[in-house]
DNA sequence: CTGAAAGCGCTTACAG
DNA sequence: CTGAAAGCGCTTACAG
């Protein structure tokens, strides 16, 4: 920038205003700075700048699974609705694992981002995710609620969903329904619900319970499991609940990873679905829809859900006070994977 | 930093010693500045640090199509590589727009990143990836190359990727072999080759090309389409390659769009694959081996492709003369989407 | 081993 | 409208 300023004969307080659009300067002056700028390949600082105005125009992004196309597509929406406004996207990846969210948070604290939206691996270990730091960041919190009433969140009514999901296998004439549950929770699977799972999981499980004693169903714990969210668990953990001697007949998969283990099971045990095994599963991948039999979803509002966590957290960088949560419709999408019970 | 040197009654130049851990620093002095940066919940402030540093310990990825399973595969593992060495990571995503990536570079710079991966979008319109800033940035391509020799790339070898797909094709006695190409230079589908597509794309129409030659295949332009790279606008282009009136009866889609939009269109019209159709698809996506039938897929070496363009980029950032270029081999992993053509 | 001082590249009152 | 000077929070020679 010295350099510009010499070249323009300014000083450098006038080429910054100049070249910052702030302050006041002639036309000519500036279209002289301009011009320098323009010769010397001049490119600001944003470091710099970032320092000495205090903000630094980012906003970090702590994502609990960047395999999953749900979270793919939410970071795409943050980054296009976040770029309109000026801002830039640090985002770091957990696997769900809590030290490597606080080191993320750490992190990115460090980088003195504007603000931070965060896919939480806990429900209940969150103390990292109140910045006590000078001036205070704020989070909003993206598909996860949190125990903790001090953090704003953004996420969907899964529980209305999954009760949706429940009562329209029942409304085709299934009684034995099972449910096919992600969480990082658990090393492989199990049969019981890990003590902490976060709100979400929590969330669907609930809701599908709920149905089911609403309709007045009996459920037994080996039509589900509670399982890693990868594909390969899945099949496996899917393997065994279609491999006991009664198995369920419809499957809630609570996302991406459950549902194409279930599928690859099913096709492996040789179960046709939905003849033999109905199977709704949560988000509408890409491919769902083209899948044979075409998948019925929930569909959960995925752009909006990432544009809504940037305009909150926008509002609350501008206004440190701003408190705000947000639960939007998911949305049950019929489609070929749910037919009746066989035997009937 | 002042408050915590003031406290552990230090100068600031022993303070920031014993926080930055370099330097000499006493066991005594350290552990007595460590307590009071605790007590006072200091966080180092990188921002200042890199500034004075003058390294940031971020790279910047630009990437054109963030929806793409490929790309995000890609850059979970550029993010598990990078931060392995300390380094965060900046994601912009382009959707295959030039002046987009042009800003994405610009802003990418003025937050003085260390270092750039970047998807490019155009093969010829490349000034703005030679980064003549002080000191260079350097860039390293993911995926697709660039005539400009300046610049370095991971690609895989797509050339005998698509010629080991045609091939296999004709092996289980089919001639009439089609294309079904992604390229961003395209509003919907043609039935011509752009003008400016970007190297992959070229290298696999042209490896399909010389393979389909070198078999003695005549291939007539009505089997193939030139599309944008949209599941929507893949469908339209397979439907209308379909409803001609000597359709091929294999496919060879370039991407995960191209694929799904096929199947989509196959379904639509009453194709069955692979019966009535065969199909081979670019990329290993995570449904192809669940899908019906489970997809015969090039696979390409997609975390290997991202965690070698890290490399090869921090080698670059260590040593600015460092040039190295990579080709990596795809793979033709058979599955049950090719069969005989139908009337054999 | 520790401290005083300069400086990274900007922005921001303040004075003129 | 423009300029001289201070300062953002660090790091880095240099001196002791």
């Amino acid at each position: 920038m010295i350099d510009v300023a010499q070249r323009a004969k300014v000083s450098r307080a006038t080429a910054a205003r100049a070249l910052g659009g702030y302050g006041l300067v002639t036309q000519a002056t500036r279209e002289r700075v301009m011009a320098a700028a323009a010769e010397l390949n001049y490119r600001v600082n944003e470091l710099a700048r970032s320092m000495r105005s205090g903000r630094s125009l980012t906003i970090g992004v702590v994502v609990a699974d960047i395999s999953n196309s749900f979270f793919t597509s939410a970071i795409r929406s943050i980054i296009e609705t976040a770029s309109k406004a000026g801002y830039q996207i640090l985002v770091l990846n957990t696997d769900d694992d809590l030290e490597r969210e606080r080191d993320a948070v750490r992190v990115l604290i460090e980088k003195r981002v504007d603000g931070l939206i965060v896919v939480p691996a806990s429900q209940n270990e969150t103390e990292h995710l109140i910045v006590q730091s000078e001036p205070e960041v704020p989070v909003v919190l993206l598909d996860r609620r949190v125990d903790s009433h001090e953090i704003d969140f953004v996420t969907t009514d899964d529980r209305a969903a999954a009760g949706a999901a429940v009562r329209h296998f029942a409304a085709a004439g299934h009684k034995r329904i099972g449910l096919l549950v992600a969480t990082a929770s658990v090393e492989k699977y199990s049969l019981t619900m890990p003590a902490h799972v976060v709100g979400t999981v929590l969330d669907r499980v609930e809701g599908a319970r709920a149905a089911l004693a609403g309709l007045g169903f009996v459920t037994k714990p080996e039509w589900s499991r509670y399982c890693h969210s990868s594909v390969e668990t899945a099949h496996e953990a899917m393997a065994e609940i279609l491999s006991g001697p009664e198995p369920p007949t419809a499957i809630l998969a609570t996302n991406e990873e459950m549902a194409l283990g279930a599928l690859g099971a099913a096709q492996e045990l040789g179960f046709q679905v939905p003849e033999d095994l109905s199977i709704i599963a949560f988000d509408d991948a890409p491919w769902a829809v083209v899948f044979r039999p075409p998948l019925s979803v929930v569909r959960r509002p995925v752009a909006k859900l990432g544009a809504t966590a940037v305009e909150l957290l926008l509002k609350k960088i501008e206004d440190g006070s701003y408190r705000d949560s947000q639960v939007l419709e998911a949305e049950l999408v019929v489609r070929r994977s749910v037919a009746a019970p066989p035997g009937r």
